[in-house]
DNA sequence: ACGTGATCATTT
DNA sequence: AAATGATCACGT
């Protein structure tokens, strides 16, 4: 049987049937091909085009959130997150989850944070990124759904808690990447010298450096493992 | 200027 | 080698 080159779709995925249908055709395929059915150039290397594997993407999925910090597939619920993996499928980067928030802080809560709204339901697509494998023969790997279980909720909300906590406090300066069992706290800016101010409760503000909120790799390495070694296994 | 897409590059 | 802190491009 003749094997149909995928086309862009033109809208989102009406549904998450659609949606791994999409995700279907374009696993086992390379980002040159990808890339050029979709008439864009693809550059030698990432360094100046950090997002743009995340981008061909979500254009390929159909995604449509914009800059907004609300899931990819809005309609869905559900997030799209491209995850670089080596030949053993052991995440190589951090996963970008959203910015830190600094204004607002007395009302947030976990369950209405946008750390959960991106988390709930995460469509992983995995990406081959070795450094030495050129960018254009990279191959897309197969997708798979995530939803936090109860015990990775408990994880990520007790980091989240631990985070809010420090920087209502007006400590978010003095938060370092090694703080967080799963979910770290980053620096996110064009450079080190970028000033935002935080509104702290009570009026008070101060200069901070934007931040965002990552997964460390270890926690994206155990869904991997989980989902394409673990799955369909007798409990023991 | 800010948030999302992330990876880069230096330190540990 | 792994992790942390720094950085690049794009759309709005």
């Amino acid at each position: 049987m003749a094997v149909t080159p995928p086309q862009l779709p033109s809208t989102p995925p009406e549904d998450i049937g659609e949606l791994k249908t999409r995700a279907q055709l374009l696993a086992g395929r390379c980002l040159g091909q990808l890339a050029a059915l979709a008439g864009l150039p693809l550059p030698a290397d990432l360094s100046r085009s950090k997002g743009l594997v995340g981008n061909l993407l979500e254009r390929w999925l159909g995604a449509r959130a914009g800059n907004r910090p609300l899931p990819d597939f809005t309609h869905l619920g559900i997030e799209l997150k491209t995850l670089p993996v080596d030949s053993d499928g052991k995440p190589l980067q951090s996963t970008y989850v959203t910015k830190v928030p600094l204004c607002d802080l007395e009302a947030l809560e976990w369950r209405t944070s946008s750390v959960f709204a991106k988390l709930r339901h995460v469509m992983w697509v995995p990406i081959q990124a070795e450094p030495a494998v050129p960018l254009a023969e990279r191959v897309v790997g197969q997708a798979f759904f995530w939803r936090p279980s109860a015990v990775e909720e408990q994880l990520l909300c007790a980091d989240w808690e631990y985070h809010l906590a420090r920087i209502r406090a007006g400590d978010v300066n003095a938060i370092k990447g090694s703080d967080g069992a799963v979910l770290q706290v980053r620096p996110k800016a064009r450079s080190a010298e970028t000033i935002t101010w935080a509104e702290l409760p009570h009026q008070r503000t101060m200069p901070t450096r934007p931040c965002g909120f990552y997964l460390r790799p270890s926690f994206t390495e155990y869904l991997v493992q989980r989902y394409f070694f673990d799955a369909g296994r007798p409990s023991p």
